[in-house]
DNA sequence: CCTCAGAGTTGAACATGTTCAAATGCCGGT
DNA sequence: ACCGGCATTTGAACATGTTCAACTCTGAGG
């Protein structure tokens, strides 16, 4: 699998994003595993050749795609961040941005989220190639805590943003299952949640609690560590 | 992917078990992916049609191998269970249990989960086919729990046990990320979170944190809830 | 207009999971 | 001993992700 390839002209941007978008259509029209190299190459009019030259696997298409739907997101929650002050709030919106930015893509979500768990592929979250995208999408968790007008202790504050990434992660799980109308269920999973995780950050700072938030701390802490 | 067939002769189990152990002997010389079905069908000195004719699937012989992991779990854990009273002691004692069994498999461990958390997998947790296989280890916690000497509110009781599995599941995805030499670093994870989860079965009498008890218990329910 | 370096393109070839129709082996009944 | 049916076995054929060496195209320099 060797390197892909940025283009460096005109025709090539073209090539990539021809490949790309019949990527994404046949992964929503057919399904990840149905969708072969060559019916892409095919609609996207290049060989199977090309297609490999900029991607280096079927799965950097997934890469690519997930990079995708980030940028939509983005531009999704920017005037709620904007706007907003309450923690409780602006984690709601952003997580439920998420699946809604998703929704489109549902039925052919599952595979990439295995593509994604799987500790063999060099694109699974902990890994060195999604680290980019990894520490993006923590920094826009920093952002929406950061944002907000509730107080938080600092040695909560500095593991937070990633737990949040990691409780977008499970929700994303959840999500993928969900089988309900309009995923209301997921939507409503997010709202109860939240309002739960905002809770207990208020919570920690009550002295019988002490204890156990400073074990939940050093817990996170020595996961993450040496970890990414 | 046919089903596969169950052996019903001598012969049929020698084959089956030859193959089964040819794969597991390969998972552990080469891992996962670079074990094909052809090497598997020639160290077991049968064909490659033979290895289909007992495992629908490559993923198929990975679920294999999870039970019977789980066989040696269970084996591994009845004293401990017998004697110890104590709740923390004894799911201590039941997940590092886990991962000393699947010591020797931690190499090509990644690519097990990945075939399990893929939902598009059959073999996946949540899925029918590994439910036999989940109902037993979500009932080996719940004995895990009934048998120490803690009391336990019904209400956590009856959820205590999924979650625990799931817990498990966690500890398993770190092990598998786990380069420590002996992996010191996944056992002390495990002391640390079962005091944690011990206590906060303890704390979640106290009136300050009934609202949140309630709403998690709750949020459990919902998620579990047509679910499997 | 010619040259040429390198970007872009191609499709045949390969590796490997999977399928399947046919062949073989085994055993109980006659 | 023979037969019929069923379990088992077989390997060729297929589908598809991936590689690669050769080819084509383009645009800058002369």
């Amino acid at each position: 699998m060797n390197a892909a390839v940025q283009p460096l002209t005109a025709r090539g941007e073209h090539s990539r994003a021809a490949i790309f978008d019949a990527a994404l259509a046949l992964f929503q029209e057919r399904g990840y595993e149905s969708t072969t190299m060559r019916a892409i190459a095919d609609r996207a009019g290049v060989s199977l050749g090309s297609s490999y030259h900029y991607f280096a696997s079927k799965e950097h298409l997934v890469l690519e795609f997930y990079s995708h739907t980030h940028q939509l997101h983005l531009a999704a929650i920017g005037p709620l961040l904007a706007r907003e002050r309450d923690l409780a709030a602006r984690v709601r919106g952003t997580v439920r941005a998420v699946v809604v930015t998703c929704e489109p893509f549902h039925d052919f979500a599952g595979a990439i989220f295995s593509t994604v768990a799987n500790p063999a592929s060099p694109l699974n979250p902990f890994g060195r190639e999604s680290k980019a995208l990894r520490d993006e999408v923590i920094g826009l968790y920093a952002e929406v805590v950061k944002g907000s007008d509730m107080r938080i202790a600092p040695d909560i504050m500095s593991e937070l943003p990633t737990l949040l990434w990691l409780y977008q992660m499970g929700i994303l799980y959840f999500w993928i299952w969900d089988r309900s109308p309009g995923r209301l269920r997921t939507l409503a999973l997010i709202d109860e949640t939240t309002e739960l995780i905002v809770r207990l950050v208020g919570l920690a700072n009550l002295p019988v609690l002490r204890g156990s938030r400073k074990s939940a701390l050093r817990l996170v802490r020595s996961i993450a560590e040496g970890q990414f």
